[in-house]
DNA sequence: CCATAGTGATTCGTATACGATTTCGTACTC
DNA sequence: GAGTACGAAATCGTATACGAATCACTATGG
């Protein structure tokens, strides 16, 4: 939302928000060629705005980039996706951390009730309204972190997964139940001002437990070692 | 190393990796002002691709970019100091946590070496030679990290305070033995096959100290709350 | 029928040119 | 003497144009 007021700046920063925006809510799905001159073309501009736009959806990984080939908007295969949740699971981890001395009673009060809302969405069965509620949950949570640098990265995280969308890993069947009881443990743990590592480690594994789901669903262990979860139990 | 051989490729790559090594190196010292025309003449390219290498640059941190006024290298004030290493100690507990099943014999052997090393800068009073050592040593720790998200994170860190050299933040008098000491005590636990929740706690530590030495030296608290290290004793 | 060399189309990569914005110095007025 | 308005210089921002690399297709020879 902020990022859209700030693009007004200058092209690249408009095509960037544009593409950036379409590659995150599902208009551009994983392998669609992005070819600079047809972008440039719809968008109006140029195409070196356009190229810079792509070569710093590149540096995101939302992209690929290949030298004179061009770009296509990167799918997540399963080792990505790995990697993409354990890093996401430590800095949500560290974010949450951070921020819990700094949330009070209105936040938690909000979370809450977004929580019970998305209760209410598994009774109906309504995914994609689960989807935005999940977001708007962890904002609470995060929007509080006093370091930029790993609530950038947290964004960062999400951005590359809502790459997902219409992919394979979207829900891994009865996960939804057990997130949103951890979601209301976490706040609990908040509001009772538990250390920063105890708070630290449960939202860890809340990301975790995702990870595990997933990889117990579809147990491909791409890299050796116990590339899961750092914190595996 | 690997980055110069890569970066012949097209120009703009060129031209990233020739201004960012002049930037970590010191050549370009924080304030210095990075004049598009200027550096394309230098380096023999147009400013297209000097543009896209000045921007990449400002993405990971190391220029600040104004619109229609210019790059300089940015610098790194107390807060920044104070989030970047926050940062730092969160991602290198994570990428030694990851790596240290996978480091051998031979790697604790080479990076004991490396410790004994530093252990007698310290004694001729070698800073360059130890600081040179010091990345040497935590390469072997972070090397086999399988998540190369995380691994470039903590290589971000590094270049950013990398363009430190020559500033005050350099030394703070008397850790430096102690981070030795640190040294040895994170090989004996990874020697000893000890859980991965342990080895983080001690990697993140060992950054940590660093920055409780330097906050206790120069105690400008920039943001309310524990804006200090997250594992704070 | 398959392998291979050649050709055209597509796309990226970058140089150059020009317009827009900011900055800084200077002269003018009060 | 201080403050302001104006103009020139410096710098970025982007459009356009052309060169270079790649790819897909076809024709040719074995």
């Amino acid at each position: 939302m902020t990022e859209t007021a700030i693009a007004a700046g200058s092209k690249s920063e408009q095509a960037y928000a544009a593409v950036k925006a379409k590659i995150v809510d599902g208009t551009f799905s994983p392998g669609y060629r992005l070819v600079l001159a047809g972008l440039a073309k719809d968008l109006g501009f140029s195409v070196v705005p356009v190229r810079e736009a792509i070569r710093r959806l590149e540096a995101e990984g939302l992209v690929k980039f290949e030298r004179n080939v061009g770009a296509t908007v990167s799918g997540i295969d399963p080792t990505e996706y790995l990697y993409t949740m354990q890093t996401l699971s430590i800095v949500e981890g560290a974010a949450t951390a951070l921020s819990a001395p700094l949330i009070g009673e209105a936040d938690i009060a909000r979370a809450r009730a977004v929580n019970e809302e998305m209760r209410d969405c598994l009774q109906h069965f309504d995914p994609i309204r689960f989807t935005r509620l999940n977001q708007d949950f962890h904002s609470v949570l995060f929007e509080h972190c006093p370091n930029p640098h790993i609530l950038d990265l947290v964004h960062r995280g999400w951005n590359r997964l809502a790459s997902l969308r219409s992919s394979t890993f979207r829900f891994v069947p009865g996960r939804a139940h057990d997130s949103v009881d951890e979601h209301e443990a976490l706040l609990k743990l908040i509001e009772t001002g538990a250390d920063a590592d105890t708070i630290e480690k449960a939202a860890r594994l809340h990301r975790s437990a995702t990870l595990d789901a997933y990889l117990a669903l579809a147990p491909a262990t791409p890299s050796p070692g116990n590339a899961g979860s750092l914190n595996a139990q």
